[in-house]
Order: structure tokens, then C-alpha cells, then sequence
RNA sequence: GGGCGCAUAGCUCAGUUGGCUAGAGCGCUUCCCUUACAAGGAAGAAGUCGGGGGUUCGAGUCCCUCUGCGCCCACCA
């Protein structure tokens, strides 16, 4: 039945073995399979907007990992792929791509062709096009973007069931994503709202809190002087934004700063536009940091907001959602002075407006230049400004204790891989400062199932929102029509208008275990995947996904989406630098696969713990290929014996002691990396099972060839033949989580069917003493060492062994010594009373 | 400012409830064409376990403290 090959090659194996895992399905769920003994994972859909990234590689091979082990540990795997195409990075990708832009005013062209297809030329001016037209390049460039990754992903081995995948624009995800959406806003769990929010004003849309991130930016302190209404002199300011000076609608100090104190409900006149405001108190001014007084501007910074808020202050808004100066004066203020600013950029504004101040003898000294963090749209270019603006939310603790509180406690529920990482989940949720921002003025993504009645004058009515029934999900607002109206009412006074919005990609995304799980569809799967048993996921975005998907799970189903999360770390270049795209050191992930093979570079994932953060090397690649490679070999050897009798009871065949003392061994090693996966630490399984390995290939094996040869007659070949077989067989077994490929490959040359689909090992128990067979070892290696010292070839011959050894190990080198004698070449050995082990090697004579 | 993590051979890292004479791989040195494997094998050199203090019969492992690096969070005038 052994068909093994003359020459063990790991070349090609991947092709082979990846189409027929696929043909035979034998990755697929069993639907049937009751909830204890399934095992779902909610898989992070992957952005399919450019290509695989190492760090990609390095994830999701750890999460197959666990998978591969769950499955052979006898549980029906519940392992989905997810593409999340929808929002802005597939926009952005569609653009580049075809040299387009939506320009939601252009009329839909049916015939539209892309002028490009990949690579316009740099210098191309992006071609506006409706958004109905960039919707369809949108779909388009998704499916072939995701067939790419598909196949890359069955490269790897994922033992993904692929007949369980999905996107989160597809319209089975729009529906789930628009239905958890209608029961969160019936619920009164998600409200729309006009308030100052943040905005990134390239993008032109709102931005949440999770999606900020502060960038160090150069910057200035400017002192300005405000006349005091009394005339008494001037108060003065620090401010890094001059320009604001049009927005300001008062002053601030703290209560307790008695520089100030007599100043509190006096005015002043703010500098060139002439508007009066007042010095208000409040806790949040700080006395040290500039002048201790601080103007309050509509809006400049998110304390602006709270001030603006607590105190109860007017409205002068001068940005706009295109990051330039509005045309209208706010209230108050100079018209004159005014229109030198309005129409100009923040940046533009802030140079004339510095100008004017220094003209004017107001600004005092030179700016003061400084470093300071600004608040960052992750994805975008330029500081982010707030504008008021309507927008959805859902209440996710940031303005109420008790949710707060509930939401750190789901968060206990789960078990946290690395440990450490339920910090970071509770320091977000504790800090949260306002709800969860979900609608975006974007055009790929799922729209906001809702309608809004128009009043007489054509305003909308934002309190009552149309809604759908959720029978007829999912649905666009901007080409449905709401239940009783017709669709000649759209936009028109006394009709209704549909939300242009449509959610943030985190908002569709927070669904994955309800939209891969067939939540309200099949409820029979949907009740033997969830709670879910794993969500693997990278820590940068415990903050978004994680949370958010705890957040939706709390609402509709009451409990946490999982069991166990685990946390992967960052691939770091092998300088110790975060890897990234942007400087250019990223090694295409199929070049590594062609370079080492597939197994290779699974195993430098595998052997990074979980959660940490570790160096990309292609050194542990190479190790990779040496172990797939020995993996192989070693095999060869053991089948070369031909079959061996597998009817007889293990204990009956394997009688000498050392071959059992090697199973012991091995039944140790079994046991702890059983217990290791079941912590979800595939890492240390690993290096357990392979540093086993290795052992027995240098040491057991060597010490154990001879008889196996039928040095000795046929029953101690027998027992060292079934025993390597059983070690084999187990070691195989082990490494297939890993090393799939070419464990595959291996098991094919002796069974018929998948070792994917094998049962994970148990121990052999026979009972064997473990540490029997080590001074035999260490014997070994006295001997071994005194060839190389003596530069002579391993099979020279040795006349006599002379071994010094306590009395207590005598019977454990006396089971080993016919073994020791064919491993060594050794003529004659004597064993010797003595404190420590050491032996006197004396080499036959070569001539 | 708050929270978290890391610091062990030249490099990348193991070291699980304290028992280590501190390990592995890579790299380095030497040797060996040995019928599983020369894209291999054998052997070797190499560490005051970041500094200091403490608990203990015993500390890389526990406690305190300091230093350095990294990450997350924060209302950043």
C-alpha cells in the first residue's frame, strides 16, 4: 500500500493537495453537528482593496492553525471567508483603478466605459461620474479583486469552507446589517441627531471616534490681545488657530484662577472682527497651559464642544464641509474683516489672518512655533475640522454609565488571548466621550434604510423617520419609495426624501457572526454557530470591530458573540520597525511561497506566540522548509521497512524497553501540546511537537536502525518497526495543523484518506519509563564526539567503550546496549561504578 | 497624565503553578559523501537571564524599585 517516491520533493505539493482538499470538500461544516461539537470562527473579512500583505499571511495562518486542530480534535468547524468590499478603501481603489470620481449631480450614463482598466496614466484628470455608474465599477472590481485573494488564500491551505463566504456588501449582509439597524432604532438604541461632529473635509464625511488618530503636526503659539470692554487694558490668549478668531463666542478660564476671576462676566472684543464675548469659568480651563485664558470657538478643538455645550454658548460657525472659510458672516461679526477670510482654506486663512493681527499691533512677539498632536482621520490627509451636521448614532456607552458598565462586562465574558488585551478593550470602552457615529456621506456601503416626510416647505421631518419592514430588506432610500407614497413624492414638499447616507463599514462589520451565521435566515445554522467559539483579529482594532460587534451582539442577542477572542500581533521588519506598505520594504507573500514553500512560511507564523508582536524572517522560513523537508524524509525511512502487522496490540509487538521509553516521550509531548492548542497556544505546540521531532530523528532513529534492520532477529525488529510507525503516524498527525502540505503529502504514501480529516493523537499509553532511553543517548553522544574530536567518519569503528556511570543507570545502559553497540560502530562496551556519567572511547585501529 | 507589554547567547526567541548544571534555531568553528535526508549529518565555542533591593533551603521564574524600548488611551487652548 506504501507508494512512496524515490525522491521526496516538496515542490508542487501545494497546487496538488489545495485542489484536491477542495474537490473532496473536506474542509466543509457539518450542518448537522450539535452545538457542543462545533466550533465557529468568526473570520475577519479581509479589505479587498490592493493585495496580500505578510501581516495577512501571518493572521490568518495562525487562526487555521487553531482550526486544523479543532477539526482533528473531533469538532465540526465552522470556518467562513469574509471580503469586506464595502466603504471607503474600495471607493478609493475604484478610483485609481478606472480614473474616476462620483460626482453624485452627473446623471447615470447606461453605456458608461471606464477609460482604463488598472493604471491610468498620472497626469489623468479623474472623470466624473454619477454615483449609480461608480457603484457599478464598485461591483465590478470587487469580484475580481476577491478572486485574487481567493486563490491566494487557498495557496496558503486555509481550511476555509468556502461554500460559507460572504461580503459585506452583498445583499444577503445589507439586509442583516439594515434589519439589526431598524431593531436598534426601535429599540431607541440608535438615533439620528444634528450635532458638531468630526469631519474630514477631503473625504467629506464624518468620521467616529474610533477611526481618529492623533498625528504630531508642527504648529504655533500665537499671543493675541483682546481689548477689555471696561478699557482697562487687554486679555491676553494663546492659540495655535488664529483663524478661528471670526468663530469666537466667548473667553474661558478656571474658576479658581484668580488672575481671572475678577474678569468673569465682563466682555471683551475679539481682534479685526469686533464681536463682544464673555469671560466664562469652567473646570476644564487650565491655569498653566498658555495664558491660562482661553478663547472658545465654534468649533476648533472637541473642549470647544463641551464648552460650547455646558455653557450654553452661541453659534459662529466659519468652516465649511470642503474645509474652506463659509460665505456667510456668522453673527456679529465685521463683514469687512470677514471677507478677506471667506472662501479661503483653514491653511490660507490663517496666513492673512496672521498678517492682519501683526498690521494691527494685536498679535504679540513672534508665533511661538511647537509640535502638537492633531486630530487625524486614520485614512486621511488633512486635520480633521468639526462641523455640525445630521448623523445616525448608536448609544455605545460614551454618554451613559450603566451601558458603559454592561459593555466592559460582556467584555469579561469572553476569554482574551494574550490575557492582557481585555486592557485595552475596557480602557476604549471607559474612555469612550460620545455614541458610535455610524452614517458616513459616502456611496459604497450599505444605505440607511430610511425615508424622511417633507414638511410644506420641503424640509424634512428628521424626528419620525420613514422605515421599512423588515420583510422586504434590503432596500436603497434613494431609488424605493416608502410604504404610501409614490414615487413621484420624492423631493417634493409634502412627500419625503430618502437618507443619502449610507452606514460605516464598521457598522455593517460589527455583524459578522449574525451575517456569516445566517442570523434570521437559517436559524437552524445560526443556533449551532452562536455565540461563536473564536474571533481572531489583530489588537489595532479592538477598539472598532471587536467592540462594535460586541456592542450589536449585547443589543439584539443579550450575550457576548464569543467565546474566546485572540489577538495577533504586528509583523515587524527585521529592523524592529512596524512593516507597512508605505515604505516600501513589503515582500509579496506568493514570492514567498514560491521561494520556501507554503508549509515554510506557515511555519514562522506558527511559531510566533499569540498576540505578539514579531520580526519578519526569512531564516525561520528556511528552518520551516528543513522541517517539511526532514518531514518528508524521515517518512521515507520508516515506510521503507514495508507494512508491519497493525492487528497485534501495540504492547504485544513493542516490547523493548527502549522503543517504549521513546513512546513515553512521545505521549508526554502528545499530552502538553494538546493542552497548549486548547489554550488557543498553537505556538507552543509547535515547538513541543518539533523539538520531539528532532530528537527522534537524530537521536531515536539513529540509535534504533540496526535493529530495525533485523540486526538482532525479527521480534526486536518488529518492536522498533511498529514503534517508529506509531511515532510516525502521531508526529504526522501533529504536524498537519502546521505544516498541511506536506503532512499530506507524507500521509498519502500510506493511507487513502486526508490526514485533515484524521483524529487528532491520543496517548499510546504503554507505559513505558520515559527517561530509560537518555543515558543511552548521552552515550551516544560521548561517542559521537569522540569521532568528530578524532576527525574520523561516524562509522568508524570503535574497539572499546569504557562507561563510568552511577550504579542507577546500569540497567537503563544495559536495555540500550545492543542498540548503542550498532549505533556506534562499538566492538566491546564496559560499564563502570562512578559519580557522573562520562565513558573512554578508544577507536579500532584503521588499518 | 492614565493603562499595558517587552528586556535571557552576535541575531530571532523558548523557558507554564519558583528546583537550571539556563535551552532551541540561525549565524560562527571543526569534522563527516554514513543506502531516510549533502537544499544533509555529527560535534563545539558562546550568556554575571537590563540595574539595584527583598522573600525563600533555592529566583530567569514571586514582590518592590530604577532604567531603556514599544503599544494603547487621554479635553491636544
Amino acid at each position: 500500500m506504501a507508494n512512496i517516491p524515490d525522491k521526496p520533493t516538496l515542490d508542487g505539493i501545494e497546487d496538488r493537495w489545495a485542489e484536491r482538499w477542495e474537490a473532496d470538500g473536506i474542509y466543509r461544516f457539518d450542518a448537522t453537528a450539535p452545538r457542543e461539537q462545533v466550533f465557529s470562527i468568526d473570520t475577519p473579512p479581509i479589505t479587498v482593496s490592493g493585495s496580500l500583505h505578510v501581516g495577512h499571511v501571518f493572521s490568518y495562518t495562525h487562526t487555521d492553525i487553531v482550526a486544523r486542530y479543532q477539526r482533528m480534535a473531533g469538532k465540526a468547524v465552522f470556518y467562513p471567508m469574509g471580503w469586506d468590499d464595502n466603504g471607503l478603501p474600495t471607493e478609493r481603489r475604484v478610483q485609481n483603478f478606472y480614473g474616476v470620481r462620483c460626482d453624485p449631480s452627473q446623471p447615470y450614463d447606461p453605456g458608461f466605459e471606464p477609460p482604463f482598466r488598472g493604471d491610468p496614466p498620472k497626469k489623468h484628470q479623474a472623470i466624473p461620474i454619477s454615483r449609480p455608474n461608480f457603484l457599478e465599477l464598485c461591483e465590478e472590481l470587487v469580484v475580481v479583486d476577491e478572486e485574487a485573494f481567493a486563490k491566494q488564500w487557498r495557496r496558503l491551505g486555509l481550511s476555509v469552507d468556502w461554500t460559507h463566504d460572504y461580503a459585506t456588501i452583498d445583499e444577503h449582509s445589507q439586509r442583516v446589517s439594515q434589519r439589526a439597524f431598524l431593531r436598534n432604532v426601535a429599540r431607541g438604541e440608535a438615533y439620528t441627531q444634528e450635532a458638531p461632529t468630526m469631519w474630514d473635509v477631503d473625504f467629506r464625511t464624518a468620521v467616529a471616534q474610533a477611526e481618529m488618530e492623533d498625528r504630531d503636526r508642527p504648529g504655533a503659539y500665537h499671543k493675541i490681545a483682546f481689548a477689555r470692554a471696561d478699557g482697562a487694558g487687554a486679555v491676553e490668549i494663546d492659540t495655535t488657530r488664529p483663524e478661528l478668531l471670526a468663530a469666537c463666542v466667548a473667553m474661558v478660564a478656571h474658576p479658581d484662577d484668580e488672575r481671572y476671576q475678577p474678569l468673569f462676566g465682563t466682555t471683551v472684543t475679539v481682534p479685526l472682527y469686533g464681536q463682544e464675548v464673555e469671560i466664562r469659568p469652567h473646570e476644564l480651563a487650565e491655569p498653566d497651559k498658555g495664558t491660562g485664558v482661553a478663547m472658545i470657538c465654534t468649533f476648533g478643538d472637541t473642549t470647544d464642544v463641551t464648552w460650547w455645550r455646558e455653557l450654553d454658548l452661541g453659534m459662529r460657525a466659519i468652516v465649511g464641509r470642503d474645509g474652506r472659510i463659509l460665505p456667510e458672516v456668522p453673527d456679529g461679526v465685521d463683514p469687512a474683516a470677514y471677507a478677506s477670510i471667506a472662501g479661503l482654506t483653514v491653511k490660507q486663512a490663517q496666513r492673512a489672518v496672521v498678517e492682519q493681527l501683526t498690521e494691527s499691533g494685536q498679535l504679540l512677539g513672534e508665533p511661538r512655533p511647537i509640535q502638537h498632536p492633531v486630530k487625524f482621520y486614520e485614512k486621511g490627509d488633512r486635520p480633521l475640522e468639526i462641523v455640525t451636521s445630521r448623523q445616525w448614532y448608536i448609544r455605545n456607552g460614551g454618554r451613559g454609565a450603566d451601558l458603559r458598565t454592561a459593555l466592559v462586562k460582556r467584555g469579561a465574558e469572553l476569554t482574551w488571548h494574550p490575557s492582557h488585551m481585555q486592557h485595552r478593550y475596557e480602557n476604549w470602552v471607559e474612555g469612550l466621550n460620545g455614541d458610535w457615529l455610524i452614517s458616513r456621506q459616502r456611496f459604497f456601503g450599505v444605505p440607511i434604510p430610511a425615508w424622511y416626510r417633507l414638511d410644506d416647505h420641503g424640509q424634512p421631518l428628521y424626528d419620525d423617520p420613514l422605515l421599512p419592514d423588515e420583510s422586504i430588506l434590503p432596500i436603497d432610500p434613494s431609488t424605493d419609495v416608502p410604504h404610501g407614497f409614490t414615487a413621484e413624492q420624492r423631493d417634493r414638499p409634502g412627500g419625503f426624501a430618502g437618507d443619502p447616507d449610507i452606514f460605516d463599514t464598521w457598522a455593517t462589520s460589527s455583524l459578522t457572526p449574525q451575517i456569516a451565521g445566517k442570523w434570521e435566515q437559517d436559524d437552524d445554522l445560526f443556533d449551532r454557530v452562536f455565540p461563536m467559539d473564536m474571533r481572531p483579529q489583530g489588537h489595532d482594532i479592538i477598539r472598532t470591530w471587536l467592540f462594535s460587534t460586541i456592542t450589536r451582539s449585547h443589543y439584539e442577542h443579550g450575550v457576548a458573540p464569543w467565546k474566546h477572542a485572540a489577538l495577533s500581533g504586528w509583523i515587524l521588519d527585521p529592523d524592529r520597525k512596524k512593516m507597512s506598505k508605505s515604505k516600501g520594504n513589503v515582500v509579496t507573500p506568493m514570492d514567498l511561497f514560491e521561494k520556501y514553500g507554503t508549509d515554510a512560511v506557515r511555519y514562522w507564523s506558527g511559531s510566533a506566540r499569540p498576540g505578539v508582536d514579531t520580526a519578519f524572517s526569512e531564516e525561520q522560513m528556511k528552518v520551516g522548509r528543513k522541517l517539511a523537508n526532514k518531514l518528508l524524509n524521515v517518512t521515507k525511512f520508516v515506510l521503507g521497512f514495508g507494512d508491519v502487522d497493525d492487528a497485534t496490540p501495540l504492547a504485544e509487538v513493542v516490547t523493548d524497553p527502549i522503543d517504549r521509553s521513546m513512546l513515553a516521550k512521545l505521549d508526554d509531548v502528545v499530552g502538553e501540546a494538546t493542552a497548549a492548542f486548547e489554550a488557543f497556544d498553537y505556538a507552543r505546540a509547535l515547538e513541543r511537537t518539533e523539538s520531539l521531532f528532532w530528537w527522534f530523528c537524530d537521536n531515536y532513529v539513529e540509535l534504533v536502525k540496526g535493529r530495525a534492520y533485523e540486526a538482532h532477529g525479527a521480534p526486536a525488529a518488529a518492536s522498533a518497526r511498529r514503534a517508529l510507525r506509531v511515532a510516525l503516524d502521531t508526529l504526522q498527525r501533529m504536524f498537519a495543523p502546521f505544516l498541511p502540505f506536506a503532512a499530506e503529502e507524507a500521509w498519502s504514501w500510506w493511507h487513502d484518506t486526508s490526514v485533515h480529516r484524521s483524529s487528532w493523537p491520543v496517548v499510546s499509553d504503554l507505559g513505558g519509563e520515559a527517561t530509560t532511553i537518555d543515558p543511552v543517548i548521552d552515550v551516544m553522544t560521548h561517542v559521537r564526539r569522540a569521532k568528530t574530536e578524532a576527525k574520523v567518519s561516524q562509522r568508524a569503528t570503535v574497539a572499546t567503550l569504557t562507561v563510568t556511570a552511577p550504579a542507577a543507570l546500569h540497567p537503563a545502559l544495559e536495555l540500550g546496549r545492543s542498540d548503542l553497540l550498532d549505533a556506534g560502530s562499538i566492538t566491546q562496551m564496559t560499564l563502570a561504578d562512578g559519580d557522573a556519567l562520562s565513558s573512554d572511547t578508544v577507536l579500532a585501529d584503521p588499518a
